[in-house]
DNA sequence: TTTAGTTCGTCTGACGACTAAACAAATTAG
DNA sequence: CTAATTTGTTTAGTCGTCAGACGAACTAAA
């Protein structure tokens, strides 16, 4: 049965079309190589109807011929598998410190990966706008340069961004209500691709989603472990966008109203108890903590180092956060029931120190212990993972059936 | 464009037709009285279209033509308007001392409304399904003397619900694994409707979404307030289901780790902090708490009474358990980012003393004052609502397509 | 009263997409 | 070499939508 995104929204042929263009495409993506046969006994379609459709998948070059079976009784099949080569979607992340770029072809190998340094803060919009777009055209011309075709771009961006791509919020950016979609439109000259920009979590779990440990899942939650806390939530298989579209804001939910002080002028939010800083100044007390800005990476090595040698603090420590993180992964896991937790960024060298605290924290806290409930588990993507969801929000738009025209 | 469940899912005539004729159905609900003409111009559907589709409606009985337009120029429209009259949805809502049942016809005008008492924790589970086929029965018998076709059936439970319809757990009900679905269809024979069964404040927030003062909003969060709190939450137009069935456990997540114990075993819960309970046992302390089952309106009406004649004490526990449920709604509007939070259950006679401090829990807690929030406000439902959101269920499968048939 | 203009809803023919069934092609088993 | 098997195409048919033409019914104005 098809289901109606809302009001008035009538379908046609076209829509069957399309709809069944994308079954097959899901079809082979997940089950190459396979026959026409193979896809019309597993779908449901006709035989005639599969072959029309591989036919017209076939011109648009997402699939691809290879070879034939052999030694089987009866007619050999041929078979199809995707055709990622013609087509590229580009994902870029921005850090307050860095950019990442990311290029994938359908089939999901990744053709580019770039990381270049980046003013976050000292930029203004306008200049970061540029630098982006420089970055994007850069990207652009490389993938052109090796005959894809730029199915599109989207910019994962550490704020608050609503659905035309206006950045609302991004405190570690210190931006403020940027059209950056606009700008980046603009910048890149009106490109005949779709130009998207979201929040960083919201990519990084789609990336998960798609390419991580536990791709295919359909109720998924992704901590983002960087200055911030923030989460992406996909339920019942869609990424939630919220009214405004700004859901996943759980840096400050109150952990410990007697906690320490947060930047943000409460006490004991999840940040100020589990952020990335609160980690580092407790397991280093001796660091001088010189503003929020500077890449934390050797302060994260540092902690790394001295949890390998079981220094008694800095174990300590990391128990204690990674008790104020269960706090906060069972609140997650209370109201949206996931059936997994990835945590993501700087969160996954110290996962080996914070998830028993966390996996007790959450057992703990079960209604009934029988009944089970999320499992908890670091991200196998590094630390691009918003600028390969980027990517992966292009291929999931021509996975639901908006198809590349030949 | 259409949208897909889930993996090979293929579309073919049959789903554009009942898409289509959803779309009519719908639209007329919402714009009735309306004519063809009208319908084709704003849902994009051909005239022609248009009127194959009605004429399918009004065979199935689910339309009727109603006079024409006058004094206006060309020629008068035949208008159109739902028919309810000849189906009925049936919703019944389980508490631990009262059986609720409600059916409401095609239009949405409620056909019946009954109460009647029933000992929740005293009979086993087998005996409560029969009492429940009972009363189900005796609706259904007097829906069809009225000449109505019963479309569905649907139950609402205090507990964990999974997809098959069986209760995990109802800690009020004091049932476990109990199969109500299975054994609702043996007691009623295994009848031609549907019959569901599912978590009361997921068929609250239905009936919220359909019924209640902001109807239609797409981003909704019902707060259920009897002996448990529970959340039902719609998010992008749908009801967020989870990985087991089971999001929205929001009374156990921990306020305030400081606070007053839970009967669950921790402190400072948000059940332990604003729950029904605490509420009454702050604001009279005097009152002997004898068990947790009883009827707690006497006590309901007393909190009022005494809030209403501006008693300190009371007006003071009254705020401080709103600011303890602000900060519930808080995490709530932080992670879910709704458009509307709706209080439910006996929070609703006390939201005029609650709702101040809820909102100023909420609008200290933003991330940005200037970005706005979720409205809080007071169901204007009556304690039947899980009952009216289970006939809600029912007309949601029908606007979604599943229409009966002739 | 007549005529023009407007709007409604149906009718017609065409088109596009799917289905079922027959069929041709290619291979293995014996 | 024949029978069995499996693949994928072809053919005829069905169904739902679309575009445009058309008749019907009404108002407004000459």
């Amino acid at each position: 049965m098809i289901t109606m995104q809302r009001g008035p929204q009538p379908a046609d042929f076209a829509d069957v079309r399309a709809t069944n263009l994308a079954v097959v495409l899901r079809y082979v993506r997940g089950n190459a190589p396979c026959s026409r046969a193979e896809i019309a006994a597993a779908t449901g379609l006709n035989k005639a109807t599969v072959s029309s459709l591989v036919a017209d998948l076939i011109d648009r070059r997402l699939l691809r011929e290879t070879g034939l079976t052999e030694h089987r009784i009866g007619r050999p099949a041929t078979m199809l598998m995707l055709d990622g080569s013609p087509y590229a979607a580009i994902g870029i992340e921005v850090n307050a410190d860095y950019l990442t770029a990311v290029a994938v072809d359908l089939a999901g190998t990744q053709v580019l990966s770039w990381r270049r340094s980046f003013a976050g803060l000292g930029a203004s919009p306008a200049q970061a706008a540029t630098a982006i777009a420089a970055l994007g055209r850069r990207a652009v011309n490389r993938v052109v340069k090796d005959g894809r075709r730029v199915l599109g771009l989207t910019v994962g961006v550490p704020g608050l961004v609503d659905s035309a791509g206006v950045v609302t919020l991004a405190p570690n950016l210190g931006w403020r209500d940027v059209n950056l979609r606009g700008a980046l439109i603009r910048a890149l000259g009106d490109p005949d691709f779709p130009v998207g920009v979201d929040n960083d979590a919201n990519l990084a779990v789609l990336a998960e989603s798609r390419y991580g440990a536990h791709a295919g899942t359909r109720n998924l939650v992704y901590l983002t472990g960087e200055v911030g806390i923030g989460a992406g939530i996909i339920v019942d298989g869609r990424l939630l966008r919220g009214h405004r579209g700004f859901p996943g804001e759980i840096g400050h939910i109150t952990i410990d109203p007697g906690g320490p002080a947060c930047r943000c002028g409460r006490r004991g939010c999840l940040e100020a108890v589990a952020g990335i800083a609160a980690i580092v100044s407790r397991v280093i007390p001796e660091a001088t903590s010189d503003g929020e800005l500077t890449d934390l990476q050797p302060e994260i090595d540092e902690v790394v180092r001295r949890a390998r040698a079981a220094d008694p603090a800095a174990l300590q420590a990391l128990t204690e956060v990674g008790h104020g993180l269960g706090q906060g992964v069972s609140i997650v896991a209370d109201l949206l029931d996931p059936e997994v937790i990835v945590l993501g960024g700087y969160f996954v060298p110290l996962a080996p120190w914070l998830l028993p605290a966390v996996e007790t924290e959450l057992a703990s806290r079960r209604i009934a212990p029988d009944l089970g409930g999320p499992q908890v588990s670091a991200s196998i993507l590094d630390h691009g993972a918003a600028a390969t969801g980027g990517a992966a929000t292009v291929l999931d738009h021509v996975d639901e059936g908006h198809l590349p025209t030949p």
